[in-house]
DNA sequence: ATGCATGAGAA
DNA sequence: TCTCATGCATA
């Protein structure tokens, strides 16, 4: 299965999403930006935060609620964006993943009327629902099946890879070994043994190529440094976790036979340039987002007109914020 | 290790 | 338009 149409994956379950993991995290890094994220501020939102943050862009936050029958067409504001990919000659592939779940948000939009023009009641709007900010639900309800999927696409020299897939099919076998246990202690086993092959993260990643397996293409230094923190959604992981394995066997045992193969490494490197939310702004929108994690079309804008942002970036932000919030290890003990 | 971004697929 | 998997660029 798992051929080249992009999409097909083995099984899935219909709900499944809340699986983070969460393991080992390092600070290391957090440490030293400690003064300017401060992201805890979801939290502090209405609690004790510092009501600097909230004068006044915050204020566009609120209110959103109705959903009018549907919100405007709005453009995608053209990002300029340099790309370019393709990354070395060799493989491109990828691999693939996912499930299809949803999760129908739930959010929560309280308050009361506002319609128009939110932004200028917020601050009013603030108060009232001070109830947290922060309510992820981590509904749990549903987990517990989730495992299995799948993977399989690949595609390749265009570009990107990217895949979802699921399908609601029975697991046929094997891989239903999904255990969020057995996924943290497989991560950190992987990259104990990886750094003793004395392989990076960005080596294991186009070597994966070299194994041609079907449908798994060469992947980045991040995913494999997201695999092993555990920072990829619980699908992800399981998608991935059978192809890291396959390439570890062959990595030892070539490496026992001394027979180093310099397959296992490639190239890589592109130049591109990204852009940065400045600190006042990205507090800003996390107090925005603590407030309302799906702002409308509207409210996107006018929350980029205040920041001074360009709307897509502003959409996107919010977007990967609330992908990190999904993935956000918990610490749970679970 | 992580921020911002793209794009396929599904609502 | 959103979600999800991923990646480039970067701190």
């Amino acid at each position: 299965m798992i051929t080249m149409n992009g999409k097909q994956h083995f099984s899935m379950h219909p709900a499944l999403q809340e699986p983070k993991y969460s393991a080992i995290h390092s600070n290391s890094e957090a440490m030293r930006r400690v003064c300017l994220s401060t992201p805890q501020l979801q939290g502090n939102l209405f609690g004790g935060f510092d009501e600097s943050l909230l004068n006044r862009p915050e204020a566009l936050a609120a209110v959103d609620i109705v959903s009018h029958g549907k919100n405007h067409p709005f453009k995608p504001d053209v990002t300029y964006h340099t790309m370019s990919r393709m990354p070395c000659t060799s493989t491109p592939s990828t691999v693939p993943i996912s499930h299809p779940s949803t999760l129908t948000s739930t959010h929560h939009h309280l308050h009361q009327s506002l319609e128009g023009d939110l932004l200028d009641h917020i601050s009013s709007t603030l108060a009232v629902n001070g109830m947290g900010a922060q309510d992820h639900t981590v509904m749990s309800s549903q987990v517990h099946q989730h495992h299995l999927q799948a993977m399989g696409h690949l595609h390749q020299s265009m570009g990107h890879p990217h895949s979802l897939s699921a399908h609601g099919g029975m697991p046929s076998f094997s891989d239903v070994q999904s255990d969020p246990r057995e996924l943290e202690s497989f991560a950190e086993r992987f990259k104990q043994r990886r750094i003793k092959l004395g392989v990076t993260q960005a080596d294991v990643g186009s070597a994966l190529a070299n194994l041609k397996i079907p449908g798994v293409g060469s992947l980045s230094q991040s995913t494999i440094c997201r695999f092993e923190s555990l920072t990829l959604s619980h699908n992800n992981m399981i998608a991935l976790k059978p192809v890291l394995q396959a390439w570890l066997e062959e990595a030892e045992t070539a490496y026992r036979e001394k027979n180093s193969k310099p397959e296992l490494f490639n190239c890589n490197e592109r130049k591109r340039k990204r852009t940065s939310i400045a600190a006042p702004e990205k507090r800003s929108l996390e107090a925005y987002f603590a407030i309302q994690p799906r702002p409308s079309s509207e409210k996107i804008a006018a929350i980029a007109e205040k920041l001074d942002l360009k709307k897509n970036v502003v959409r996107v932000w919010f977007c990967n914020q609330r992908q990190k919030q999904k993935r956000m290890k918990y610490s749970a003990g679970h």
